[in-house]
DNA sequence: CTGAAAGCGCTAACAT
DNA sequence: ATGTTAGCGCTTTCAG
C-alpha cells in the first residue's frame, strides 16, 4: 500500500463532516462540552476508519507540555532491577501517554546537564533520577529552576520529600518469623564482610532476632566472606560448622546468588533443603523459582518504586509537591527452600 | 529567582532588534542565507544573554520530524552490553539534536506496538532494535509502512541489509596468535557444555586453532562444565589435569567471569599466571583491568554497534537505505593475563 | 541582507 | 450542540 500521507484530525473532521473542533472535543472527551452522541459516533467511527492518531508534538505544543518525561540514570545500574522499575515507570507514563526519554547522568556543569536542557527545549515535563549519582547541589539548582523531578533511591541519609525509598526491615522479619514457626531456634546472616554492620541488611536482620528472641550464632554474619564464590561460602560455612559445633537451622543470605550457592552447597553435602536447612535470599531474580528447591526470597518493590516515582513526578507536575518520601516495602516470598 | 516564562526564540529577536527570521537563520546557520556580521553577533550574544534554548517540539513539528528515535529492547537485556550500546546511540542522538525515546518489545499486535503508535503520533522519527525479540512479520509490518528501522543483533542468521552484528573470529585469532607467539603449544576452552559446538565464540576458537596450527588439547571444551562456578570450574580443570596429565599453557575462557574463577583457581593452587598459565576471557566488563593480574579479554565493539546502528538509522530517515548489514569487529586487548 | 507572513496539527475561547 | 478562529514556537518562502 505504502505510505500515504500522514492522517490528520482535518482528515478526520472531513471525513466525517464536522469541524476540527469537534473531533478534538470527541477524542479528548473535553469536559463542559456536550456533543451529540450522532456525531461523536459519526467522529469515533471516521477516526477509526482511519486509523487516526493525534501528533503528540503539536498536541504537546499547544498544551504546553512535552508528553515526555526523562529518567536518568548512571551507566551502570544493574539490570534486572533497572528494568523494572523502567516497567513501573512506563505503565504510569502509558496511561497519560507520555513517552519516556532517556538520559544519562553525566556532571559537566550542573546547567549543561541533559535532562536540563531537555527540560528547557521542553522535550520533557520532568525527570526520575534512578539509582543516579546525583549531587545536592545539582537538585537544589532544579529546584531553584522549577525543574519537577523525583529521586528513586534506596540508600538512607538521603532525605528529602520528592523521593522514593524502600523499607527492607518488616519484610525480613516476616521471613524470620516462618523460620522461627517452622522449628529454626537459630537464623544465620550469611554477607559479604566488607559490607558489614552498616548495612541495612544486616540491620534488618539483627532487628529481626531481638524482635523474635531467636538465637543469634556467634560466628553471624559470616565475617570470612570476601566474597560470594562457591569456595568462599564453602569455607566460611566450614568454619561455621565447626566453631558452633553444626550447621545452622536457616540461613539468610545477603544476596540471591549467595542463596544459590548455598543450596548447591547444600545439595554436594547432602544437606537437606528445607528438612535440614532453610534457606533465604534477600534479592529478585527470574531464576529463583528455577532453583530446586525454589529459592525463597526476599524482594524489593522495584516495580512499584517506578510507578509510585513516576505517579509523584506527575503530582508535582500539576502543582501537588508530596510533603513526605514514599516508603515502599519488600516482601517475603516464601518458596520450597524455606 | 523563580521561573520566569521560557525564552522563546522572539524575546531574542527583540532584544538583538531583528526578526524572529533573522534568529532563525543564524543560530541554524541556514545555508543560502548572508547575514551582516554584525547582526550575527548582536543575535549570538541575544541568545547567550536570554539563554535561549529553541523549542524542538515546535522546531520538529515545524520541520515535520520528532526529533527523536525509539530503543526498543526486551525486558530482561543483560546490562553492561545494553548500557554501552545506548551510550554509542546517545553520542550519535546528540550531534543531531535528537533524543531517546525508550520502548519495551511487547507484542500483543503488530499494528499495536509501542513503536508503532509512537511513529505514527510523530514522537519518534524511527526504532532501533537493540538485542530485542522481534518477529520477521513484525519487521515486514515495519518495511510495508516504511517505518525507519534498524536491527543491532549478533545472533547469525539473521540476514537484512538494515542490520549491524558483529564478528568475532578475528580477534580470536589475534589472540590465540599472541598466545602462540608467547609460547603456547596448546589453548584449552573453557565454556559451559550446554553451549558446545553451536556458539560463536568457540566455532572462533576452533578456527584459529586449525589456522594457526595449535595443538587441539583432546579435552576441550571443558564439556562436563554445567554452569561457571568456582567449584564447577575446578572439578573441569581437575579432570582436564587427569586426562591431560598437566594443565593447559593456555585457556580461553567463554565469558569474563569464567576468567575471573581461573584466576582464583591459579591462586589457590600456586599457578602463576601468565608464566604457568594464559587466560583470555571473551566479554566485557569494567573489572577486566582490576583483578590480579588484570585479566585479558576480548571484547564486543558495543559502543560501535550503538553508533553504528544510529547512523544508519539517520541514513534511513533520510532516504539513504543501506544495501548490505554493518559488521563490526571484537578487539583483543591483552592485559597481565595473557 | 533582512522582515512580514504563512502554516505545521492541535486545542480552547468565543461565537452561533 | 457545533463551528470559527486564534494562536503555541518555529522555519521558510517571498518581498523588499
Amino acid at each position: 500500500m505504502g505510505r500515504t500521507r500522514k492522517v490528520s484530525s482535518k482528515d478526520v473532521a472531513r471525513l466525517a463532516g464536522v469541524s476540527q473542533a469537534t473531533v478534538s472535543y470527541v477524542l479528548n472527551n473535553t469536559q463542559g462540552v456536550k456533543i451529540s452522541d450522532h456525531t461523536r459516533q459519526a467522529v469515533l467511527a471516521a477516526a477509526k476508519k482511519l486509523n487516526y492518531i493525534p501528533n503528540q508534538c503539536a498536541r504537546g505544543m499547544r498544551l504546553k507540555k512535552a508528553m515526555s518525561v526523562a529518567v536518568v540514570s548512571d551507566k551502570d545500574v544493574s539490570n534486572t532491577r533497572f528494568m523494572s522499575v523502567l516497567e513501573g515507570i512506563k505503565d504510569v507514563l502509558a496511561d497519560r501517554n507520555y513517552s519516556l526519554t532517556f538520559c544519562f547522568s553525566r556532571w559537566q556543569d550542573d546547567h549543561e546537564a541533559e535532562h536540563v536542557q531537555y527540560f528547557r527545549a521542553n522535550r520533557i515535563d520532568g525527570a526520575i533520577f534512578v539509582w543516579a549519582a546525583v549531587s545536592e547541589s545539582h537538585l537544589a539548582y532544579l529546584i531553584e529552576n522549577e525543574i519537577p523531578f523525583v529521586v528513586i533511591h534506596s540508600s538512607p541519609g538521603f532525605d528529602r520529600p520528592n523521593l522514593v525509598r524502600s523499607h527492607l526491615d518488616s519484610a525480613i522479619l516476616a521471613a524470620v518469623a516462618d523460620l522461627k514457626s517452622k522449628g529454626a531456634d537459630t537464623v544465620a546472616f550469611l554477607g559479604r564482610a566488607r559490607r558489614g554492620v552498616r548495612s541495612r541488611k544486616y540491620a534488618g536482620y539483627l532487628n529481626a532476632l531481638s524482635h523474635l528472641g531467636v538465637t543469634t550464632p556467634p560466628e553471624s554474619p559470616l565475617s570470612t566472606l570476601a566474597d560470594d564464590s562457591e569456595a568462599q561460602i564453602e569455607s566460611a560455612l566450614n568454619e561455621y560448622v565447626r566453631k558452633n559445633s553444626g550447621l545452622p537451622q536457616a540461613v539468610l543470605c545477603e544476596t540471591v546468588s549467595m542463596g544459590f550457592r548455598l543450596l548447591r552447597y547444600a545439595a554436594r553435602n547432602g544437606i537437606r533443603v528445607p528438612q535440614d536447612l532453610s534457606v533465604v535470599a534477600i534479592g529478585s531474580s527470574r531464576f529463583a523459582p528455577l532453583s530446586v528447591p525454589a529459592l525463597s526470597t526476599i524482594e524489593g518493590p522495584l516495580y512499584e518504586m517506578g510507578a509510585a516515582g513516576c505517579k509523584m513526578l506527575f503530582d508535582i507536575i500539576e502543582g501537588h509537591a508530596p510533603t513526605t518520601p514514599v516508603v515502599l516495602e519488600w516482601s517475603y516470598v516464601p518458596r520450597e527452600s524455606s
